[in-house]
DNA sequence: CGACTCATTGACGTAGCTCAAGGTATGTGG
DNA sequence: CCACATACCTTGAGCTACGTCAATGAGTCG
């Protein structure tokens, strides 16, 4: 059964041969550079060879949710015909330096009506990607905030850049604006796990040591099983 | 440009004709029948002939959220292969009596790699959804109640059953519910809406009596200019 | 007419935000 | 390789929006 996933990456790996085969781009972007600006709306679909962006989200407050990350064999933004009034506070950035090859929206839709697998594989994608957002609108908000650290660090135990041996690479103010909360509020929150001694933070990645505990606070919805 | 939309309608009314001339099974529910149980994952599509159900999310501590509502001419929930667990806490019950088609999830996911067009509008109609809930999870939680509740209202205007000459018709347990918040809370803001000459409250419906003040509390993401 | 369901209002508690002052790894340039 | 800057993390004190609990009022229906 399949629990929610920030981080995406392989879910289309096995049409390399077949997108190579169709018109595109090949670019490359260093790390930093907007693959998404503010104020763009969505042309370009992007499969990513090497590296990882995150997407997130502006509130005209200033303040920025983090809204999905994006790596190896996967594709990114969708496409579609229609236009967004939120796509416009929308950007994506390169985290390390990454390699694309990039496809107009016209042509992508157009393969998708071509490629029956490519089709279905886009549609699951699409399915993924409500399951999270339903997730987060529906199910974390109602959590207390401390049930929702617990919640990403063990979704992200599960599904990460190098979730596993219990790593986690973010920092307090990522998570901060991956949970929608202040930072001084997610340290407090993690203070809490530090001294419950399931957690050890670390400067810029967080250590889990007591995976039984953690998963103990989770909630139901959160977990695979 | 399109603002989020909790009201789906009309959006495959173009497919009509075609939907009939593939197999399907007739059906019809009465008034607080369910279409999706609890527990249930999805295995059927319906595209709805006539009347309106109701989307919601049971949180294991007994709170419900409100998603969505989907009416005349629309298809619902969309088709694909994987099993998410979050669908467990899903249901769909109809609010009112209701005349559908239904289709198996193969069936339709065949449809759509047939009709090109077809698919087209349900990647379409995909995307909409996702932008209702970015729009919640990643813009809306960063508002205060108040505006989340001014925004809210603005949107139905914009979009529901009856949206037009300023009727909405909604209880305050529904506004509630859809914006996770107390119904005390909803009442108060309510209440302030009223006082302030924007609003009369009715039983079960509201009335906006001076949409410009509204909109000026609105939320920039909200407004559709 | 009585029994719902829905709406209103008050009193009070608290989770999480704001403001603020430090502490400690990591990187850079002299 | 040390000095210094920068990012990241920690902790405290106080405030406030929102939740909880509770009582009352006001439409609607059988």
């Amino acid at each position: 059964m399949l629990i929610p996933r920030y981080y995406f990456a392989h879910d289309f790996e096995d049409f390399y041969e077949y997108l190579l085969a169709c018109p595109h781009t090949r670019r490359t972007f260093r790390k930093g550079d907007l693959l998404w600006n503010l104020g763009e709306n969505v042309t370009r679909v992007y499969y990513i060879l090497s590296g990882i962006a995150l997407t997130s989200l502006e509130h005209e407050n200033g303040l920025r949710k983090i809204s999905s990350l994006h790596s190896t064999g996967t594709i990114f933004p969708g496409a579609h015909r229609l236009r967004f009034k939120i796509e416009h506070s929308i950007s994506t950035s390169a985290l390390s330096d990454m390699e694309v090859l990039c496809f107009s929206n016209e042509d992508f839709l157009d393969m998708l009506c071509t490629n029956r697998e490519l089709n279905l594989c886009t549609i699951d994608w699409y399915a993924t990607y409500i399951n999270l957002l339903l997730y987060e609108s529906a199910h974390q908000k109602y959590n207390s905030s401390f049930i929702k650290l617990c919640n990403l660090l063990y979704l992200f135990l599960q599904n990460s850049p190098r979730g596993k041996e219990g790593r986690i690479d973010l920092t307090q103010e990522n998570i901060a604006e991956i949970l929608s909360m202040t930072r001084v509020n997610a340290a407090r929150n993690l203070a809490r796990l530090r001294d419950e001694q399931i957690i050890v933070p670390h400067r810029k990645w967080i250590q889990v040591i007591d995976l039984k505990a953690l998963e103990a606070y989770c909630s139901e919805e959160t977990l695979s099983r």
